[in-house]
RNA sequence: GCCACUGUGGCUUAGGGGUAUAGCGUCGCCUUGGUAAGGCGAAGGUCGGGGGUUCAAUUCCCCCCAGUGGCUCCA
């Protein structure tokens, strides 16, 4: 007899060789939602075998264990589906992801139709409720499961000598070697959805063999699918690429190019407003501004060392009659050569010299997204020059100011990520090993100090030097760089920058910060756009206020308001046609003006005017001049609420 | 760049081998209207581009271009 401790209960003895599941069964009965089980704090398979005194858990389905494991097990469904209907296709990996997984195959490209089929087959097999069983192997009898699939071969010849390669899990005539645990049985994974296909290479290689990649999304229950589905949809309604063609934000022409975005006039405010909001911080902080040109030499980027590092991520060269130029796909070398322009002193550092400069970058044209990724990026850029005793402020400094920005945005769901550089591919980066590690460690103690909660990340750090990006997700999950902030220890050799120090010797050690807590223009203002859904803090709104007349005899005075607001320096229109009111808020509400102002006989007697906040709030019979007064102070105070209407209910 | 899907007037969209729907918007007339659809009428499309098959292509095939979702990459 064994004694097994489950919950808080008194521990309950079963005869020894009793499996996970049949304890779990025992206790909390058959419809507990339990996948797995924890058996003394590790996860297992219901099947697996009490042989001593333990403690036994439900993993529910549920749970974040539990799902996971509902998750995985599905991707193993997909490939039994798939194998059946594709017998040449060989499964590689395919692992649980947020929301569901993926399987990735070697098969030829598969459509819709195909999807549709693999999901039918898989509803059968959940239909059939295949047992799923785990199986011992050695490695020679691993090695002949898998003998047909060199891809499992490979996986599996790394992990020779390892535990967790020796087992396999079946169900029906499937058999796939992995290392658990799975739910017990097909009919776990009835709430599964295939969602698309993609192309991956094996091992993220563009040069290896490319797979066909088949997403899914799975949940334990009905509700959580049909959750995630809607949520799917919610964000759909926030995209900005949608809301950006209905309030005019910008346009992309194939005449133009892709990636390469027109501000269109109500863009253009969001731009210049961020700017202007900018600019006024910058200078609080001690920036200079400067600007400079969008191409130059080849010479300059070789000395800067983004040829050779990140020639890929550039235009090609264009030749002219006196040598070689390029489009500048980063303002620094230009910079660097502003801070060389003459002898430096230690009493001037800092030097922070600030750009709001356009680079274009050559991404993949299919990566192109709306204003997320794009190929003309206006960067909120700026380049610190310092000695390593004033790294640490200039950091802190720069964290505060993200941190405040962020504040006034209205963002709050954001995080900090260390990124390093990868010692195991060196040649992505300025190779000096000390360097980095010195780099890393002082960019470590300043997050430590801060108190700032922070994850770190191998391979992700420019090429000169480590950096402190503070990451977003889309509306969809995916995770992008929103600010960052690089130390960059290689300039100073290769610019040779230097200042006169208090000894009056010329001192090399000039550290440059790189810096754009803005990011660029063009992914903060989809950020932006997906956050407010388009419903701007004032100061933000392209159209701040949207005057509306009753009929035509209030024309004249609409226009009187309508000069009243703009004497203050507010984005007002005015539409003084002749359709019903109710159809002109409706139009009007396209563009989210922040507040609509009513104007009829009532307000046209008193000089007052009826303040409709964008979400319907409604205010009537307000002074002029208390109205124009009071969104003046939340424009100037940046307000992220509309504060003008109290709240009605 | 790679894979899949998509591409019909300014926008949203129906249709599908015999040159094409509807709504919104636009314009005109009527209406002078108090908070998410007042009425009538009109204009507007070589169905993304090019080639092919066919008596006939917007529809089928091929090649481009662009968009969407991924891969990769990255602000």
């Amino acid at each position: 007899m064994i004694s097994v401790e489950i919950g808080s209960d008194e521990p309950h003895e079963y005869a020894s060789g009793i499996s996970a599941g049949d304890v779990i069964l025992n206790v909390h009965g058959k419809r507990s939602g339990a996948v797995a089980a924890l058996v003394d704090g590790v996860e297992r398979d219901f099947s697996y075998e009490l042989d001593a005194d333990c403690s036994v858990e439900p993993i529910l389905g549920e749970s974040a264990a539990g799902l996971y494991i509902l998750r995985h097990s599905c991707a193993h469904l997909l490939a039994q589906a798939v194998t059946e209907l594709f017998p040449d296709a060989k499964p590689t990996i395919g692992p649980p992801i947020d929301h569901g997984f993926y399987y990735d195959f070697y098969m030829d490209p598969i459509g819709d139709e195909e999807l549709r089929m693999i999901e039918k087959k898989m509803k059968e097999h959940i239909r059939a409720n295949h047992k799923i069983i785990r199986e011992e192997f050695d490695n020679a009898g691993l090695r002949e499961v898998i003998a047909d699939n060199k891809f499992k071969l490979e996986i599996m010849e790394e992990k020779i000598g390892d535990e967790v390669g020796s087992s396999a899990y079946r169900q029906g005539d499937f058999i796939d070697m992995c290392r658990g645990p799975h739910a017990p049985s097909t009919s776990h994974l009835r709430f599964f959805k295939l969602t698309s296909t993609s192309q991956a290479y094996w091992r993220a290689d563009s040069k290896r063999e490319p797979l066909t990649r088949i997403y899914g999304m799975c949940y334990a229950t009905k509700e959580g699918l049909k959750a995630r589905q809607k949520q799917i949809q919610e964000a759909g309604k926030r995209d900005h690429k949608k809301i950006g063609k209905e309030m005019e934000l910008y346009m992309i022409d194939e005449l133009i190019g892709k990636g390469l975005p027109v501000w269109l006039p109500n863009g253009e405010v969001l731009k210049s407003e961020i700017e202007r909001y900018a600019v006024e911080t910058e200078a609080a902080y001690g920036y200079d501004r400067v600007t400079t040109p969008v191409l130059a030499k080849q010479q300059l980027f070789e000395c800067s060392g983004h040829l050779p590092h990140y020639a890929d991520s550039m235009y090609p060269p264009m030749e002219m009659d006196d040598g070689t130029y390029y489009l500048k796909a980063m303002n620094c070398p230009m910079h660097h050569l502003i801070f060389a322009n003459k002898k430096r002193s230690y009493r001037e550092l800092p030097i922070r010299i600030a750009e709001y400069g356009t680079v274009y970058r050559n991404e993949l044209s299919g990566t192109l997204t709306g204003l997320l990724r794009v190929r003309m990026l206006s960067m909120n850029d700026a380049h610190i020059y310092c000695t390593l005793d004033q790294v640490a402020a200039e950091f802190a400094d720069n964290i505060r100011m993200v941190q405040d920005y962020y504040a006034t945005f209205g963002f709050s769901d954001y995080s900090f990520r260390l990124s390093l550089w990868d010692p195991e591919n060196p040649e992505k980066y300025i190779d000096q090993p000390e360097n980095w590690e010195s780099t890393e460690n002082h960019l470590r103690a300043i997050l430590d100090d801060l108190g700032v909660d922070y994850v770190e990340a191998v391979g992700e750090a420019a090429f000169y030097g480590p950096k402190v990006d503070i990451q977003f997700h889309t509306l969809l999950g995916r995770e992008e760089s929103m600010s960052t902030i690089q130390l960059d220890f290689a300039a100073k050799e290769r610019f040779e920058l230097s200042y006169m120090d208090e000894t009056g010797a010329e001192n090399g050690e000039v550290f440059v910060i790189h810096r754009a807590p803005l990011s660029t223009h063009e992914r903060f203002v989809a950020f932006l756009t997906e956050h407010w859904a388009g419903n701007f803090p004032t100061w933000l709104s392209p159209i701040q206020v949207q005057v509306i007349t009753i009929s035509e005899k209030h024309k004249a005075y609409a226009a009187e308001v309508g000069d009243a607001l703009k004497a203050a320096g507010v984005r007002v229109k005015v539409d003084d046609s002749d359709a019903t009111i109710g159809k002109k808020i409706r139009m009007h509400r396209k563009m989210r003006p922040a507040y609509m102002l009513i104007l009829g006989e009532e307000e046209t007697a008193n000089s007052t005017v009826s303040v409709r906040a964008r979400n319907g709030d409604q205010s009537n019979g307000v002074p002029i001049d208390d109205f124009v007064a009071g969104i003046f102070a939340e424009i100037t105070n940046r307000s992220p609420e509309l504060s003008l209407v109290p709240p009605q209910s």
